[in-house]
DNA sequence: CCCGTTATTGACATGCCGTCAATAGACACG
DNA sequence: CGTGTCTATTGACGGCATGTCAATAACGGG
């Protein structure tokens, strides 16, 4: 028969929430966002649907808190250009290196991403998080290096940091998430050097 | 009572789905396409909710349609700048009126542009819609036009056209989009200057 | 070994979806 | 003007996924 799940086994609560974690993120690399339900996840975990809403609210919540797992690691990234020094040429190659770097996070967990990304237009919650946690944080952060780069005279006075800043990160994020979030499209250096390129 | 749509009233379809879309539309106007339901869009209409499968398949068929009035329009503005002389200052010029054409369309059917875009996230015919009948066409194009440049020795030889075009278009996409898309965030001339200078 | 704690689940109520047979406007024709 | 036909319209139904809750049964301590 097809429901039989076994004996009931009892975890530990926060063994089930990881198991569910991975299970979701598993599902997340063989399909887009649209097609999660919470049933597919749990058939994954060997418990019942039910006790899916012991650990998470709903599946929007489960794909936030995947993305929590995410966040720290692209900022550490990014960090480095954002704080890095002022200087001319020398900036640039650390430019480069942060861009590869994060695009190397985009491909290691574009599924997780990509999900957040479609749920934020589903899900109010996501929405926010997404928007706040993530996109506004680095606007703020490219904004505040934008500044200091006018300081410096090193980018023309006459750009408004804040808004400059929001086009870049919107920018980059919707391209790197439609060529490294997608399960058919994949890596390729000569992506990485195109978004390079672009930005200049 | 609340449920009282009056004695029915039989239309011709034509005018059955023009009501519809009008409604539909109007509905984005105010919430965003996760809140659109079919019983939402039709007590607009003064016609029941099965009536409206007799027109559209689904609410994506729904928006889908709803692009194609604006997909001609958007395209009709950008070809100034695709198809315009190859040469230097001129070509820019007209650069920053096809961008602020566009970003105007952006404005006028921002909501329904927003709703696309939310949809493809959740259907995997909006999404191919979304992306083939709109961006890929665009990046045809603009691809086009980069190669033309090139070989004008107008732009750097060492650019990919096709890929840098595609970074081109989403990245832009995506900025209209969160810029002009949202009921907050609103127009700005300087807003529209942004985009263009960061587009250098 | 037994018992209390609590992880787990079967069963239920809800909400929206998409379909279909039955109903009743509108128009054409006598 | 009737009156009959065509078809726009809808009430009612079945289905799928969700989120909740009381009942159940593992585990761990005594």
């Amino acid at each position: 028969m097809s429901g039989d799940r076994g004996p009931r086994r009892r975890r530990r609560p926060e063994e089930a929430e990881r198991t569910i974690l991975a299970a979701g993120r598993a599902f997340l690399e063989e399909h887009p966002f649209r097609e999660m339900t919470v049933e597919g996840i749990m058939v994954r975990t060997g418990l019942s649907r039910p006790a899916f809403y012991a650990y998470f609210r709903d599946r929007y919540d489960l794909v936030t808190r995947l993305l929590e797992g995410v966040g720290g690691l692209l900022f550490a990234l990014d960090w480095h250009w954002l704080s890095g020094a002022v200087g001319g040429d020398e900036a640039r190659e650390v430019l480069v290196d942060a861009l590869r770097a994060g695009s190397q996070t985009f491909v290691e967990y574009g599924p997780v991403l990509r999900a957040i990304a479609d749920a934020a237009g589903q899900d109010a919650k996501v929405e926010e998080v997404y928007r706040n946690r993530l996109i506004e944080r680095l606007i703020v952060a490219v904004a505040a290096r934008i500044s200091r780069d006018v300081e410096a005279g090193i980018s023309p006075g006459d750009l408004d940091p804040e808004e400059t800043a929001r086009a870049l990160v919107l920018m980059t994020e919707r391209y790197l998430l439609d060529t490294f979030g997608r399960p058919e499209r994949r890596p390729s250096r000569e992506q990485t050097e195109v978004v390079f390129a672009t930005l200049e």
